[in-house]
DNA sequence: GGCCGCATGTAATCTGTTACATGATTCT
DNA sequence: AGAATCATGTAACAGATTACATGCGGCC
């Protein structure tokens, strides 16, 4: 018996739901486009349904039905204060793996600078302590390899380039989202 | 009505028996362990027994019982010409997408590793072609960005870095496969 | 008249995870 | 006697993809 946790994908709905509400079509539309969260992942009209379903049902959102002569009716969700306090939860911890920071981290960091540039930049400094801890541990995986483990060696090699990649990046991140926009 | 394609993890358990019979439990076993493609990816042992029973319907293996005294009855896997035909077709082509390379492009090199250093610096030197074409796309869709498009300029810049750190690897990779091991 | 866009979904299928079943042998 | 190992799985569930259902309004 094990308490609900959304995944990655759901905190991402209840991210457009902090702001303001919308309705599941919405959502869809703005997910497809070639910009923000959307080049992030890719997520299947029935199931963005499906996920706000299962939000409501958890208890994270709550819906009103708006109907006008323009257009079909529109189920306008909202995010309830559990929501919110889920979201807010998890927008700020590091994610805990280096292979979830192409999607989960991006996904934080995208709703951080729509937010406040504070809360993004608390976010990098706190996921780069995560980095160099990651970056330290595969550093001694490879320092306790024998000769012979070649494909090993090779292995974790690349783990760390990708680690250190990604170090180099939030300092550069960090420094661009700080400067504001030229005119 | 789409023709039959095994998937990344299915390749690998055709890799296990191109160069000897195996059987479910085994394989299994080798993939627990902190070496080699257990590495890349943790597979249950009720999904070895489900893909390798897949297989077999689609006529890339074939299965000979086994009886024995010392233990209970084993079911002896061999892979069919059209099994082998398979796995060396996918052996040899390079990943499709940047975020194949950690799992999918470690178990080719894993395979091609055990079987020649030759089909190894191969399928390297085609990958590296295949990176350098990604790293010309990534830079062109960053040059077309505006100067308020922040976030998505950040994304872009992420999967620069990580490209560009999977063709140095690929470089050094390649190296260290070559030079034999000093006694 | 027919198709596209709006807005909601349901149903079927596929892949993977979790938990459990079976029955023999070897170890403590 | 009880537990662990060997070797095969099955059953139930969770998540994502694909395809289809519905009904209204506007455009060509």
């Amino acid at each position: 018996m094990k308490s609900y946790s959304p995944l990655t994908i759901e905190y991402a709905l209840l991210g457009f739901l902090y702001q303001q509400p919308w309705y599941g079509y919405e959502i869809h539309q703005q997910l497809l486009g070639n910009a923000g969260v959307g080049l992030v992942w890719r997520v299947k009209q029935s199931q963005v349904y499906a996920l706000l379903n299962k939000l409501e049902q958890q208890g994270y959102i709550t819906a009103v039905l708006e109907t006008g002569d323009a257009y079909p009716p529109r189920k306008i969700l909202h995010l309830t204060p559990a929501g919110e306090a889920a979201f807010l939860d998890w927008l700020q911890k590091p994610v805990p793996q280096a292979r979830k920071m192409r999607q989960e981290f991006m996904s934080k960091l995208y709703f951080a600078t729509q937010i406040t540039p504070m809360i993004a930049t608390d976010l990098i400094t706190c996921q780069r302590q995560k980095c160099q801890a990651w970056l330290a541990t595969v550093q001694e995986k490879i320092a306790s390899l024998t000769a012979e483990q070649r494909f090993e060696r090779a292995l974790y090699q690349f783990r760390y380039g990708q680690i250190e990649a990604m170090l180099q990046w939030l300092d550069r991140c960090e420094q661009e989202l700080i400067t504001p926009i030229p005119v």
